[in-house]
Order: C-alpha cells, then structure tokens, then sequence
DNA sequence: ACAACTTTTGCAACAAAGTTGCATTCTTGA
DNA sequence: TCAAGAATGCAACTTTGTTGCAAAAGTTGT
C-alpha cells in the first residue's frame, strides 16, 4: 500500500481513483470537518460536482466520513477514526464543535456523549451532539 | 387577545398578518418540528415561498421557534416553550429526537441536555443534540 | 373611522445546491 | 493485456434559497 487514502479505499472495498484518492486526502490533510463547497473549491477544476457529491455518498455509505449536524443547511463531513471498521451507519460517539469565529467544525475525539435517559417509549439508535462556541486557536 | 398566534405575535413586536397567523397556528397544531417544506406544501396556495422563508427568518430572530439541526440537510423549526421569553438567539435546553421510521422531528422538552467539559481552550455557547431512533408512535 | 406612515407581501428574476440518465473512460481481476 | 464492471463527466433538469421593487396590508394617532 503505497499511502493512506488507497489503504483506506481498498479495505472498504472500494476501486482506487484519482478523485477519491484526492477527496480523501483532503480529509486527511485538514483537521476540521469538510463541506460540500470546501471540497469542491478545492478540487473542482480536477472534478466535476457530481462527481464530489456520489463520492462523498459513497464515502458515507461506506463508513470512511460521517456527517455533522448542523442548523446552517451546510452539512459537514468528517472522517471516521479507525476504531469505526463496519460498513454503513454506525454511531460515533464523540461530540463535535463548531467555532462561531472561524466557523471550522471538528470532531472532539477525547470528549464523549453522556447518556441521556429518554422517556418511556422511545428507543435510541444513534445520537448526535453539536456545541458551538469559540475553539483553541480563535481565543 | 383573540388567539395564541395573535398574542406571540403581539407579545414579539410583530405586525399580524394572515400569513404569520397561519404558519405560527401549523406550529402550534403540530405537535412535532416543521421544515420549509412541510409549511410549504401546507399553505403554498395561499402564501407565496418568498413569504414562507422571510416569515421563517423573523421568527427565529424573534426567538419565537428555534431551529433543529439535522444530518440531512433539512432543517426542521419548532417552538420555543415559553420559558424562552427573549428575544433573539437563546439556548433550548432540552434534546431533540428524530425517528427513522416515521421521521418526525420533536422536542423532548423533560429531557435536558447533560453538561459535557470540554478541553482546555475551548469555550462553549451553544449547545445542541439529536437523537435518532424510534418514538413512541411508531413502536 | 380615516389618513398617513410603515411594514409585509407577491412577483419576477436570479443564484446556488442537488439529482438523473447516458455515453465515455478508467479499474480491476483473470 | 483484455474484457467486464465501476466510476466519471456532461447536459439537462429540479429544488432550494435570495434580492429588488412595486403593490397591498397593517398600524398608529387623531
């Protein structure tokens, strides 16, 4: 395995390509959760739009990113840390920060979600926590 | 006062208006959050989408409803409970729950959102949190 | 109840975001 | 290397969201 994004590729079974391969490295590159527009700004004069929207679907599918809420319409997307092996949807259990000054969104590995008790009735499958505020570097 | 809709208009400072009316009475009639599009395809004949979209837009600045976020690029809006009195952005303490089956959007206002410590340098303002599952109609 | 003033609405035109089908190109495994 | 299958690019389209402006409605004071 000649470096991370194609070892990623091959063990979810997926074929090697030069857009993945670049979509991928742009997650490993940056530190912070990436939207639709961060990529494609990146890489549209390589890639076509669609092209970057079946690839982070695939990626999705997959497992590799996951998705951030959040209340701008702008869905961001993360990688998954290595511990999340399995295919498809799957819970991460880290919470994830969105800076109001640089509006970077990064997933906050070290701090997990509470257990939150619902009421009678309701069954928990997946859950999601989003803190805004201001991050390390903006302070 | 003749009804709720005209008091939390009046009590916000806002003009009533038949179209503000309508929407705020879907809110208040459904018991679960709204998107555009469900306020869309419930009053488009009679009220122009321009009109959906600004009214949305006052209301939350008014602190009237909040938004929800989601993984899914559809951003729900529900009321805020009265407690919320003022006006602008405010912080909803309680969790959101979303069910996978019936995909409703609602407020579990007796749940409240436990407190996380977040790293050195990071300081908090908001905070937010979804949980998908199945709710208690749909089991 | 009316007039003057302010706010809201609808329309049109536009911009941005996302989707689909299909022909071409690239990957993979034999 | 070659054939089969998968991914890509393109074009056309749908959906979603925004802006400016004139018309309509709401509000306030008399």
């Amino acid at each position: 395995m000649i470096n991370k994004s194609t070892e990623i590729l091959k063990n979810s079974g997926l074929s090697v390509t030069a857009g993945r391969k670049s979509i991928l490295d742009m997650f490993i590159a940056s530190g912070n959760a990436l939207a639709h527009q961060d990529i494609e700004s990146g890489c549209s004069e390589q890639f076509d739009r669609v092209t970057i929207y079946r690839t982070l679907q695939t990626f999705l599918d997959k497992g590799i990113i996951h998705s951030i809420p959040a209340t701008d319409s702008i869905i961001r997307y993360a990688l998954c840390n290595e511990t999340c092996t399995t295919t498809g949807h799957h819970h991460d259990n880290h919470i994830h920060f969105k800076c109001e000054l640089c509006s970077k969104t990064l997933c906050l590995d070290e701090v997990s979600i509470p257990l939150v008790k619902l009421p009678d009735g309701y069954m928990m499958h997946e859950i999601n926590m989003v803190v805004t505020g201001i991050c390390k570097s903006c302070r």
